[in-house]
DNA sequence: GATGAATGAGGGTTCATTCAT
DNA sequence: AATGAATGAACCCTCATTCAT
């Protein structure tokens, strides 16, 4: 990539992320594109140079966050450790982005139902997959009698409600910090998998 | 109430109904109100009669949503159970009413953002009030032994997000019918609330 | 039909009349909604509870031209008169309403590639089928032995130019009026096609 | 000219034929700088080097055009043949270029309307003095007795409706090529201005 | 000579809201 | 009690044009 290429792609990161934090603020109707601009001190005009339509902004948005949950968790597959902890240094990578990367995962999980058909397709692929890493998980822990025997995947559900529900109360004033919160999720979440000894 | 004024509040109510349907499936944005007043076999002008504004309307079903969730919990406070089951009651209560009035809590739960500030408050206000007995009866719990010591709001925090997460996945033709998706997630949740014994 | 729709059925009309007007004097681009709006002493938006689209409004101008024209001709053609007269009225009909209704037709015979395509195929199959009125004359008049054998769509493309043109020098000051161009053109286009004696 | 301003000249004469094709494709307003900038693989902002605005690339458009029917009609003035074969030469030259230079002389023939007020009357002026050749031709024919006398003026504008209407329906994949339409049209169009003898 | 980048004016369209009837 | 009609503010998007490099 050329040094150019490299600054207009730069930009277009900024534009998205930007984006993501206002549609995360206001929702994705609420914030203009006008809002969008003035935050990044171009022109409306001048955006379009770098994207296609709102839309598309909004589709960005989503695919970033999605990849950047998969990549993670391509990662902790792939270590080796025992199968409870793959899960629960899952939940805690989730966490971290949710809380992290606050605008660009929330809008990804937030409104999932402003993305057109098209788009949305391709999401709920890449949603799909990374929920699966999820419940391969469960599932492998039922197998090697780590786990008891139930429902995996309304198990996975549930961890994924919990987590993604935590743009809606979270505050970095918050009682607890980041990894406190990761750690306790992961504890209470994981816990009920466990056989009772 | 007159004979009169009966039948404006239940239209107004039908009113209310309708826009959580339309509200819920395409979002308040997207939801115009001539979609609402077609739905409704009136015209767009005509639903001014009742309502003030859009806003308001998707106040009403806030507003409606929330009580409704707080009356069935009062119920449950007020009972003669112990901790453990009221906590279990009032999961599957508000199972229950996630999935079978959809659209209107669905629209409470996921569409809080879309109100206006004033508004919110009211609503946020009721929601919290809402949590604090889900809040009581954790600590209700670790008072009396039943639970370990924890973070109750947390966990109140992780057992409300997986709830009202139900609506992004549920369908009537998944393979566990309302009650089993209660029961499985009452079981889950409360779980990691009890001591090791 | 109603009273009401009878007079948004009228106000529909006016519109697409001024429409005309304003395509066919500045071009489809060139004519705002904003102008369409002004002319009519209506606002931008107000225009929009009548059409659903400005190409809708170009498509509507096309349409009734074409229709006028095509019922204006059928009418000629079910007379009964010999080919020859029926030709030349055929002519004359169109050209009256080449200059009276002038920027109707205008329009329509002007902007045909403004068009989109699902609306431009309806129009172009009228046109078609208008055409094939004046080509039908001509091989009659063959057949009959009253013109000579010629190739007749050439002859109906070079009758349609010559009428087509005419919006582009016709001036109500100019030296001859309506039914004199008319006369004329019928009579210069016609001649041809006889056989010298 | 030195060397550097041909090699411009060369150039801006690319971009005129390249903007021609394009506008007689599209229409000026459908065919965008991009569009044109693309198909000559310039970036937008290199046109802007060779000329000074869009309307300016459309008056030369025009221009040449023009310019090239007037230059072949004085050949034709200038030749030493009877006024009738003039005439007939000046109608199938102008077909030939019509169909030959598809898109320059149709750009100049179908879009006069969209050029602002000062060109406009550049190309009206030179539009008048090319039909007044044909008019002179006309004219002389009836004085020598060879025509009938008749409205000369309303003569050329069906000659010129009929030839410019053409591109209207020109396919190459006709029935009848080049020289036979112009043959054809020379014929038809001339034979009503003789006499009847 | 050429280009990437930015601009800004304006256009079509939507929609909540109002109001006379 | 209801409606047809009208409004206007706001929004997304396009594109000719400019300019520093």
């Amino acid at each position: 990539m050329s040094f150019r290429e490299e600054r207009a792609a730069e930009r277009k990161m900024n534009i998205i992320k930007v984006a993501a934090k206002l549609f995360s603020e206001k929702g994705y109707h609420d914030a203009t594109l006008e809002d969008i601009a003035r935050n990044l001190k171009y022109t409306k005009g001048s955006i379009y140079y770098y994207i296609n339509s709102k839309q598309e902004l909004l589709f960005q948005c989503h695919e970033l966050a999605m990849d950047m949950l998969i990549n993670r968790m391509q990662e902790i597959m792939a270590a080796d450790w025992p199968v409870e902890v793959k899960l629960k240094e899952g939940i805690k990578a989730h966490i971290e982005m949710v809380v992290g990367e606050m605008s660009l995962v929330t809008v990804a999980l937030g409104q999932e139902f402003e993305l057109e058909d098209n788009y949305r397709q391709i999401i709920v692929a890449k949603r799909d997959r990374y929920e699966r890493y999820f419940r391969q998980l469960v599932d492998e822990g039922i197998e090697k009698g780590v786990f008891r025997p139930l429902a995996s995947k309304m198990a996975v559900f549930i961890i994924m409600g919990a987590m993604n529900w935590i743009p809606r109360w979270y505050s970095e004033k918050g009682s607890m910090n980041r990894e406190e919160i990761a750690e306790f999720f992961a504890d209470y979440l994981v816990r009920p998998l466990f056989k009772k000894d």
